[in-house]
DNA sequence: CACTTGACCTGTCCGC
DNA sequence: TGCGGACAGGTCAAGT
């Protein structure tokens, strides 16, 4: 599910719902997911208070007053999500897309003192969650190898353009989705990046020029800014802390849009392929492939 | 080394 | 309605 968007988004609203919060319990049985022992997660996190969320790539950080944090991945169909104590669905009966929490998905259930609930969801199981001294989170082998924010000053273009051509030999959008060239790209601002700067993402990185790769730069900056905006993107299973969709997907201009028409080309349909081993959306007018 | 493909899981949708 | 296969927003290990 997430991308650098829907984290972000994630990460503002956990950081309004659960800092100053102190844990009371945690449920969980998931060893592989979640491998740290009841032992662990009475000394450091039990009794904890919440310091903090931040967001490196896509991976969360929940730093707690013990001095550990908890890491966590959400993967394809990983949740968070915050219920406290009022009635599900309060404020905001029906925008949620999940009932009652925990669920079938529940994968772990963190209670804290004044009741309140934050439960890790994830049907597919493919997400994970750590907990760890906050001084070794950097040390950690996806932390070590992910490559810089795409959203900060120091990001230029240039640092972009030398970083994707380390991967010369590979298709343009393979390239962007490969978390150590930059942070966050997944498949929907891949696509949406790739339409934007009308690159076809079958390109072999050394077929793009500068200027191409320049204005990918821009595209993949203004899609991931629109997104945290716009909530993040729903397509399936994505909700942010209180349970909500995002509205992105509203603003897309290729992604699952196949069958409709271009934006850019009335009358001309996005296609679907795949490229890099995932379904890939693109306008056959505006993102012509050049040999 | 650079690059591609399958595996990891569960659920849903679509065609027969 | 049932069944098989393809597919789903990510990353890694194992292939070539």
């Amino acid at each position: 599910m997430p991308e650098l968007p829907e984290v972000e988004t994630v990460r503002r609203g956990l950081s309004t719902l659960i800092v100053g919060k102190t844990v009371k319990s945690v449920n969980f049985d998931w060893p592989k997911g979640f491998p740290n022992t009841p032992a662990d997660v009475k000394q450091f996190l039990v009794g904890a208070t919440i310091n903090a969320v931040r967001r490196r790539a896509k991976v969360l950080m929940i730093d707690l007053s013990s001095s550990y944090s908890l890491v966590i991945h959400l993967k394809m169909t990983g949740q968070l999500v915050y219920r406290g104590k009022q009635a599900f669905g309060a404020g905001h009966p029906n925008d949620s897309l999940i009932g009652e929490l925990p669920d079938k998905s529940t994968r772990v259930d963190f209670e804290f003192m004044d009741k309140s609930h934050l439960y890790f969801n994830d049907q597919r199981k493919f997400g994970w969650v750590r907990l760890l001294p906050t001084i070794d989170v950097p040390n950690i082998e996806f932390m070590k190898k992910v490559g810089p924010e795409p959203l900060t000053d120091e990001f230029t273009a240039n640092v972009f353009i030398e970083r994707v051509r380390r991967r010369a030999n590979t298709t343009i959008k393979a390239a962007i989705l490969d978390q150590t060239v930059l942070a966050g790209i997944g498949n929907i601002y891949a696509d949406e990046g790739l339409w934007g700067a009308k690159i076809h993402p079958s390109q072999r990185v050394i077929c793009v020029s500068d200027s191409k790769l320049k204005l990918l730069h821009k595209e993949l900056r203004f899609v991931l800014e629109l997104s945290i905006e716009k909530g993040g993107s729903t397509d399936r299973n994505y909700v942010d802390a209180e349970g909500k969709r995002g509205s992105y997907i509203d603003f897309a201009r290729v992604f699952r849009r196949e069958g409709l028409d271009c934006s850019r080309h009335p009358g001309v349909m996005i296609e679907k392929s795949k490229v890099a081993g995932r379904g890939t959306h693109t306008c056959p007018v505006c993102q012509k492939y050049q040999s």
